[in-house]
DNA sequence: TACGCGTGGAT
DNA sequence: TATCCAAGCGT
């Protein structure tokens, strides 16, 4: 099955995004010189990944004022840069921008596609993407939107991802020919706001060209694919406070919310199997709530308890005085209880024992 | 290869 | 409310 030429086919690609295309802080003015600010594309397509515009915009301004050079991001204390990341999900992203931010600072920008691949973070979709809009080459960049207008446009059947190889040897030519910025970005940009998942092909410039739209086939092109269910658990969050100080662990290197600080927590099957009723007075607690993750759904369950005198924690946590606690990057689980000591709570109808939770917390 | 990794918007 | 899934990557 030979498709027709790309330059040929995507030809009103080009004219409809220069038209239609949304004003965001990283995009160039220019889009057929390379980009002022190749560290500005940089930033936002690590931001994008897997997180849609509208929610990386404020993250981005914000960026690029506390970090506005490469230099100043490697320098940058891992801290701060995971303060200015919080919220936004996909935290390693953060490390990996810092750490491919000190490359560059050393060794100045990749001068090709593999250059590019081998700075952390960035695999063929990401390198694709900079080396297109911030340096004009003509690399193809295929993401979530590019399979789906491809697979559509081309009616290619099954996962439009098996075809990656031969869909960036097609696209390149017309990269060239219209140019690899205004190319890269008008295929995603039809993606997201035309060719969605529920397609608007009124407004489409490639519809009388699409294999899809002409066969009636957008709804079961491309498939769906299946999801595992997330895992559910219940867990006790608990804030435990002594002498203005309180106790959480520093980030972790990796797993769930590495890099950030968190509450210490205690699994339970039930919420109810190991509660009992507490010592009124010492301890608050809020209605709980269901904290979502791609992979799992934890019920919440937050907790404060007030104690007279700190005690030496286990490896893995530290007293932090509580003035500081504003300035640690926390997940939204861990925000949300921090913000909820700001606030009134309730004598628990049941709670953990508080010896227990001082014993899981202390060394032995 | 399949899974782990966050959060929020759209339907 | 439940489900999908968004400018993916590393292991």
């Amino acid at each position: 099955m030979s498709w027709i030429p790309s330059p040929e086919l995507l030809a009103p690609l080009a004219p409809w995004f220069d038209r239609v295309r949304r004003d965001l802080p990283w995009r160039a003015a220019d889009l057929d010189a390379p980009h002022p600010d190749p560290y500005a594309v940089l930033v936002s397509e690590l931001m994008l990944q897997q997180t849609q515009v509208a929610t990386v915009t404020p993250y981005f301004n914000r960026w690029m004022e506390q970090f506005p050079t490469p230099q100043h991001l490697a320098e940058a204390g891992e801290d701060a840069v995971h303060k200015a990341w919080e919220g936004l999900g996909y935290y390693r992203r953060a490390r990996f921008l810092k750490a491919a931010a000190g490359t560059v600072a050393a060794e100045g920008w990749p001068t090709d596609l593999d250059g590019l691949t081998g700075l952390p973070g960035l695999g063929p979709y990401t390198a694709a993407a900079v080396g297109s809009i911030a340096f004009q080459w003509p690399t193809p960049a295929l993401d979530g939107n590019a399979f789906r207008v491809l697979a559509r446009l081309l009616l290619i059947e099954g996962d439009p991802k098996d075809q990656a190889v031969r869909f960036r040897t097609w696209l390149e030519p017309a990269l060239a020919a219209h140019g690899p910025s205004r190319m890269t970005q008008a295929l995603m940009e039809l993606g997201a706001t035309i060719c969605l998942p529920s397609p608007v092909c009124a407004t489409c410039p490639l519809s009388e060209r699409c294999g899809a739209h002409l066969t009636g086939r957008t709804g079961d092109i491309p498939p769906v694919a299946k999801r595992p269910k997330p895992k559910a658990s219940t867990l006790w969050l608990y804030a435990l406070e002594a002498e203005g100080h309180v106790l959480l662990h520093p980030p972790a290197a990796k797993g769930l919310l590495a890099g950030l600080w968190r509450w210490p927590a205690l699994e339970a099957a039930e919420p109810s199997l190991q509660a009992l009723v507490p010592a009124p007075g010492a301890v608050r607690a809020w209605p709980g709530w269901t904290q979502v993750y791609t992979h799992r759904r934890e019920a919440v369950n937050p907790l404060h308890l007030s104690l007279d005198a700190r005690f030496t924690p286990a490896p893995g946590l530290r007293w932090v005085p509580r003035a500081e606690l504003a300035a640690l990057p926390l997940g939204k689980r861990d925000q949300r209880l921090r913000d909820l000591l700001e606030t009134p709570g309730q004598v628990p109808m049941e709670a953990p024992d508080p010896a227990a939770l001082i014993r899981a917390c202390s060394a032995v």
